[in-house]
DNA sequence: GCGACAG
DNA sequence: ATCTTGTCGC
C-alpha cells in the first residue's frame, strides 16, 4: 500500500513535533462514516510483538471468514514507549508490512486507541490517516475518557457503554470518543472478562468502528483478524531472538 | 505537588 | 509490551 509521507512517523521528532503532528493528524482524521466496502469486504488485523530492541508487525487479511493473505516486518526500535506517543515507536514496522501488503483491505483493525487518545491521533488513526484507509483502534485499556453512565461491573455479555472525552481529551468534553464492549464474559464464575475500548481511528463514526470491531469477535474477546496477527507477531518474534 | 498513562 | 510457573475451571 501507499504511504502518505508526511505523515509517516519519524521517530527522531523531538516530542513537541510528535505532539504537533499529531494535532495535524487529527485534523486530517475523519471521525464520520466514509468509506465503501467491497463485498465481501477484505478486513486487515495488525498487532506487533517486540523481541530484544526490535519490532515485528504482522498483518492479516481476512475476507469472508477466511485468511487470504498474510505478511510481516521487522525493524529497530528507536524510541521507548511513552503514553500518548506509541505511532512513533511502532508506526515504522508497521507501515513497513503495509508496504508489502498485496491485497487492497478495505477496512483495518489495529490493537491500540484511536481517536481515545489525548490529541485524537492514538495509532489506529495515525496510520489510517497515514494510509488513507479506514481504521478501527481495538485497546484492552482505557487510556484516557471516561465511561458514560456505567452498569454495575461484571459487565454481561454484548453490554456497549460509550466513553467520553474527559479533560484530557483535546475536544469538547462530553463528545463520544468511542465504546466500551463487552465481548465475552464468564456466567457464574468469581472471574471476569474486562471489556474491550473500541475507538474509529479514520473514516469511521464511533459508533460504526465498535459495531465492525464487535462483528469480527467470532471466537474470542478479540476481533479474529487482531488475533491471528498476534500470534503471527509473537511467532516471528520467536524466531528472531533465536 | 497530585494524578494518570494504549503497547 | 516483556520476563515466566503454576493453577483454576470446564
Amino acid at each position: 500500500m501507499n504511504v502518505r509521507e508526511e505523515f509517516r512517523p519519524d521517530a527522531s521528532l523531538s516530542r513537541a513535533e510528535m505532539e504537533s503532528l499529531q494535532r495535524e493528524i487529527a485534523r486530517e482524521a475523519v471521525f464520520e462514516d466514509r468509506f465503501d466496502l467491497s463485498e465481501p469486504p477484505i478486513v486487515v488485523g495488525v498487532d506487533q510483538a517486540f523481541p530484544d530492541e526490535q519490532a515485528v508487525s504482522a498483518i492479516v487479511a481476512m475476507q469472508d471468514g477466511d485468511v487470504i493473505e498474510r505478511t510481516s516486518a521487522i525493524t529497530d526500535l528507536s524510541i521507548p514507549y511513552i503514553p500518548g506517543l506509541l505511532s512513533f515507536r511502532e508506526g515504522e514496522s508497521i507501515l513497513a508490512a503495509f508496504e508489502t501488503l498485496e491485497c487492497e483491505p478495505d477496512l483495518a483493525l489495529f490493537d491500540g486507541s484511536g481517536r481515545i487518545h489525548f490529541r485524537q491521533a492514538g495509532l489506529a488513526t495515525h496510520m489510517g490517516v497515514a494510509l488513507d484507509l479506514p481504521s478501527v483502534g481495538v485497546a484492552k485499556s482505557l487510556l484516557c475518557g471516561r465511561l458514560s453512565n456505567p452498569p454495575e461491573e461484571p459487565f454481561t455479555e454484548g453490554t456497549r457503554v460509550p466513553v467520553l472525552a474527559d479533560g484530557r481529551v483535546e475536544v469538547e468534553e462530553g463528545t463520544v470518543i468511542g465504546y466500551a464492549i463487552q465481548t465475552r464474559q464468564y456466567e457464574g464464575s468469581s472471574r471476569k472478562i474486562n471489556p474491550l475500548y473500541v475507538s474509529p481511528g479514520h473514516r469511521l463514526s464511533a459508533e460504526t468502528a465498535a459495531s465492525l470491531a464487535h462483528a469480527h469477535c467470532t471466537d474470542y474477546k478479540l476481533p479474529e483478524p487482531i488475533r491471528l496477527a498476534d500470534s503471527d507477531a509473537g511467532e516471528l518474534a520467536r524466531e528472531a531472538r533465536q
